[in-house]
RNA sequence: GGGCCGGUAGCUCAGGCGGUAGAGCAUUUGCCUUUUAAGCAAAGGGUCGCGGGUUCGAGUCCCGCCCGGCUCACCA
């Protein structure tokens, strides 16, 4: 038998032990005074003589560590993150609760009654009187000191990573905060939060490859959307004016450290204003959305200090010149030039070759919040023209910490530069770009009944949390990240071996 | 998909020029009524990711595969 199956069958013979001291092993519910946070935020503070055994408490949690003494021991209990040492001793409980007591597993989840009070040490404690067996863990936790470090495991076995790390599961609660602060502004400028389909006919409003998946009864394939955006805007057409939407996009791409193939994204729209209007608009979320998250406009990540209260901002080309690297350092002029651009890039169009530049030249080091705007027509299908520039459009993108974390732009709502845009795409898609957009008449039809001159964002959450929690992987952002299918577990035969 | 690195006890990790597999935590037993990585004494626990090959002998060398990490390419 190897050891795993002799600790499972310790644990699993416990059961009727329990049971015999008038426990459930795996017991109800269990009304609280106070969870463990409350009690330290509310006591942590208060000396030694102004705690009274008359102020009783009730509280529950997983054993995280056990001290036992012979005839008293103590235990510390986790809840919501925090812990709470308690106090047993066989004078002060029942027989068959300190019988309980000394049967305790690492991981069992308990109640326990009693007062407060500070031990020797000065550590704030409950003195038990009573205990309440809540539930029974049948395999062993990770270690104590160390925590689980086998990144497969945090991933696949998400709650073990919960359980034994506390720096994870504050990620997740500052990604929680994210969300809420996001969701908090925009309510407060009189967005609404809509759905639209996560499966879709045509994909669009992005360049990637698609998941597809089938509709029996209809029996048509349905592509998971890589975007909401073209449905937001038939939503701004049809009168509501500021939406927006913060769910899962789906994209057929590789992975890395800031790609999942599902990712989260905000996406909103508001009708009369333009990219300028927004640029205004993310500078005050990105600042508010990091005060509400982490309490400071100001953060670390990989070592340097991010300042979300000043997004800096320059033209495409203006960055292509600012971050060029070593000697030849361009002009405005040069990047203007579209023979100079080519001669700098094997893309094919100027405009191209432009964002081609500035990706490998700038990108990565934008690690200070920083918008870039103007973008080359030919990457921007669905964007407004630059009044004075036709080549370009209205769009910016934010960039921190080498990322793009958002991308935005005045919405193109004239039907017949939207139609030619289609058109181009599918040029582009003849040429072999797979990635190329498609021609969407439904959303054609819905611009000839006139959207107003709108602004639209995308905001990549995951990456924003990666930012704010100073996580350099996606995954460690992700509660489950994909992986491939770990194979045979086996826990259903060693649990129905138990019962034999 | 390519390159590099890794997979050893439930967990965290050592080890290894081929010769019976190690520590700490956890577990079991004993002692211990203010400990806190509790302590002391003892014990149990391993197909060294999987499969093949070389060899008298493979955890170690070779080949293939699985899973993961980093990285490059594509992508937000």
């Amino acid at each position: 038998m190897s050891l795993e199956d002799e600790l499972l069958r310790q644990r699993w013979a416990r059961i009727p032990e329990i049971e015999k001291l008038g426990h459930h092993p795996f017991g109800k519910r269990y009304d609280f005074t106070h969870t463990i946070p409350e009690i330290l935020t509310a006591y942590g503070s208060k000396a030694a003589e102004e705690l009274s055994p008359q102020l009783r408490v009730r509280i529950a949690g997983r054993v995280k560590t056990i001290r036992s003494k012979g005839k008293a021991g103590f235990a510390h209990l986790a809840q919501n993150g925090e812990q709470l040492q308690v106090y047993v001793r066989s004078d002060a409980v029942s027989p068959n609760d300190f019988r309980l007591f000394q049967m305790l597993d690492i991981g069992d989840i308990i109640g326990a009654e009693g007062y407060l009070f500070r031990t020797r040490t000065g550590e704030l404690s409950v003195h038990v009187d009573r205990l309440e067996f809540l539930s029974k863990t049948l395999l062993s936790m990770p270690e104590k000191w160390h925590g689980l470090e086998d990144v497969e495991t945090r991933y696949r076995q998400r709650y073990l990573d919960l359980i034994a790390n506390p720096e994870s599961r504050k990620v997740f609660v500052t990604r929680s905060r994210i969300i809420a602060s996001l969701r908090r502004q925009l309510e407060e400028r009189g967005f609404i939060e809509v759905e639209t389909p996560m499966m879709q006919p045509l994909y669009g409003g992005a360049t990637a490859r698609p998941f597809i998946t089938h509709h029996n009864t209809l029996d048509i394939d349905l592509y998971l959307r890589i975007a909401p955006e073209l449905y937001l805007k038939r939503l701004v057409v049809g009168g509501l004016e500021r939406v927006y939407e913060i769910n899962r996009n789906f994209r057929n791409e590789g992975l890395g450290f800031k790609y999942n193939p599902e990712f989260t994204m905000l996406e909103f729209y508001q009708a009369y204003t333009d990219y300028r209007g927004l640029m205004d608009l993310t500078a005050e979320l990105l600042k508010q959305v990091a005060l509400d998250a982490v309490g400071s406009a100001e953060v670390e990540y990989e070592g340097r200090r991010l300042d979300f209260a000043n997004l800096r901002r320059f033209s495409m080309r203006e960055a292509a010149v600012e971050f060029w690297p070593g000697a030849d350092k361009p002009t405005l002029d040069n990047v203007r030039d579209p023979e100079w651009l080519l001669r700098h890039s094997d893309k094919s169009t100027p405009g191209e070759a432009l964002a081609d530049i500035f990706e490998r030249v700038a990108e990565s080091q934008l690690v200070q919040p920083t918008i870039i705007y103007d973008y080359p027509v030919e990457t921007s299908p669905l964007s407004k023209n630059k009044p004075d520039d036709p080549a370009f459009v209205e769009r910016f993108e934010v960039y921190a910490g080498g990322m793009e974390i958002g991308n935005a732009y005045t919405e193109l709502n004239d039907p017949q530069e939207q139609r030619r845009r289609f058109e181009m795409q599918l040029a582009m898609r003849e040429k072999g770009d797979e990635e190329a957009h498609q021609m969407d008449e439904d959303y054609l039809r819905a611009l000839c009944y006139a959207m107003p001159p709108a602004g639209g964002e995308g905001i990549g959450v995951d990456r924003l949390t990666m930012l704010l929690t100073n996580t350099h992987t996606i995954r460690d952002v992700i509660l489950f990240p994909l992986l491939r299918p770990e194979g045979e577990i086996g826990i259903a035969d060693r649990l129905r071996a138990l019962e034999t």
